[in-house]
DNA sequence: ATTTTCTCCTGCATGC
DNA sequence: TGCATGCAGGAGAAAA
C-alpha cells in the first residue's frame, strides 16, 4: 500500500540509480494484463532511451526520457528491483528495462493492481491518469486548510472520505489518514461540513507531518512494500492507531477502535479524536 | 453532484 | 495437512 513517502523513497532511490544516465538497451514485456494493458509499443518506445529524471506526482512515478515518459504506479503490490540481467525473471516480474552496464530494473507486481502506461513528453498534464488529481500535500501553498474548509462545506461524507479522495489532496493513502487524525484529535468518522476551519488547518498540518516523518524513515513497509534498493522502510514501527484495534491508545491507553469507513478499515482513540 | 459499492488480484491468516 | 473462506486495499467505473 505504498502512498507518498513510499512512492517518493522509491524515486529517489531511482533518480539514483539513472544518475549517471544509463541508456536502457531494451525493455522487455513478460506481462501486459495488469489493472490496464501495459502499451505493447512500450519496449520499442522505451529501447535507446536515456532517462534523465525520476519525478514523482500524487502516487505516480514518472521516468522522463526524450522520446517517452513511462508512468509508472504500484497499486497494492507493485515493486520496482534491481537485478544483473542475466538473472531470470521471476513470477510476477511483468516489466524489465535492461540498462547498459548489464543491471536490470524490474517491475514486479503479484496482484496487477499496478499501472505501467506511457506519456507522450509534455503531455501528462492532460494524462487520464493525472489530471484530475489536487494538490499535493506538502506544497503548503496549495493544500491549506482553508482550501480544505472551502471544499468541505456542505459535504455529509466522513472527513477521512475526502483526505484520502485524490481530487482534494494526493499521496495519502489508509494508512496516513489514520495516522493523521489521531495527530489532529480528530475523528475520522466526522462529517467533513461539521468541521471547523481550525480543525481543518490541523488536520492539513497533522498530515504534512505525518508524512514528513515516514519520508524520513523511509516509509512503511507493511507487506510488500520494498525502497528502489530492496530495503524495508522503517515507519511501520511507528504507526500509532493503524491496524492497532484493541491495543492501548499510546496517550491515554484506552483500546482503540476500529471500522470500516468509505470501504476502508480506519483506526482512531475515542478518548484523544473529538 | 455526491457518495457508496463493486471490481480487479494474490497472499496470507484463520477455522474446521 | 489440506481445503475453503475472508480479508487486505488504490483507483476507477458503475450504481445509487
Amino acid at each position: 500500500m505504498p502512498e507518498l513517502p513510499e512512492v517518493e523513497t522509491v524515486r529517489a532511490g531511482l533518480e539514483k540509480i539513472f544518475k549517471d544516465q544509463p541508456r536502457v538497451e531494451r525493455a522487455r514485456l513478460l506481462r501486459a494484463d495488469i489493472r490496464f494493458p501495459i502499451p505493447r509499443e512500450l519496449p520499442r518506445r522505451m529501447a535507446g532511451q536515456s532517462v534523465y529524471s525520476v519525478r514523482r506526482r500524487a502516487k505516480y512515478l514518472l521516468f522522463d526520457t526524450a522520446g517517452v515518459t513511462l508512468l509508472s504506479h504500484l497499486g497494492m503490490t507493485g515493486s520496482w528491483r534491481l537485478i544483473n540481467t542475466n538473472d531470470p525473471p521471476e513470477t510476477h516480474d511483468h516489466f524489465l528495462l535492461d540498462l547498459e552496464g548489464g543491471k536490470t530494473l524490474v517491475f514486479r507486481d503479484p496482484r496487477r493492481f499496478g499501472i505501467i502506461d506511457l506519456i507522450e513528453p509534455g503531455l501528462e498534464n492532460e494524462h487520464p491518469r493525472l489530471h484530475h488529481l489536487g494538490p499535493e500535500p506538502l506544497d503548503e501553498n496549495a493544500f491549506t486548510g482553508e482550501s480544505l474548509f472551502l471544499q468541505s462545506r456542505k459535504r455529509i461524507a466522513p472527513i477521512k472520505a475526502m483526505l484520502m479522495d485524490q481530487r482534494i489532496v494526493v499521496g495519502i493513502g489508509n494508512i496516513y489518514a489514520s495516522e493523521a487524525f489521531f495527530r489532529a484529535g480528530i475523528l475520522p468518522t466526522k462529517r467533513a461540513g461539521r468541521l471547523t476551519l481550525m480543525e481543518c488547518e490541523r488536520l492539513v498540518e497533522s498530515s504534512r507531518a505525518v508524512l514528513r516523518a515516514a519520508l524520513a524513515s523511509g516509509g512503511s513497509s507493511i507487506r510488500d512494500y520494498r525502497q528502489a534498493g530492496g530495503e524495508k522502510g522503517g515507519f511501520q514501527d511507528q504507526h500509532v492507531v493503524y491496524d492497532r484495534a484493541g491495543e492501548p491508545c499510546v496517550v491515554c491507553h484506552t483500546s482503540l477502535k476500529s471500522k470500516v469507513i468509505a470501504g476502508r478499515s480506519t483506526f482512531w482513540c475515542r478518548i484523544c479524536q473529538h
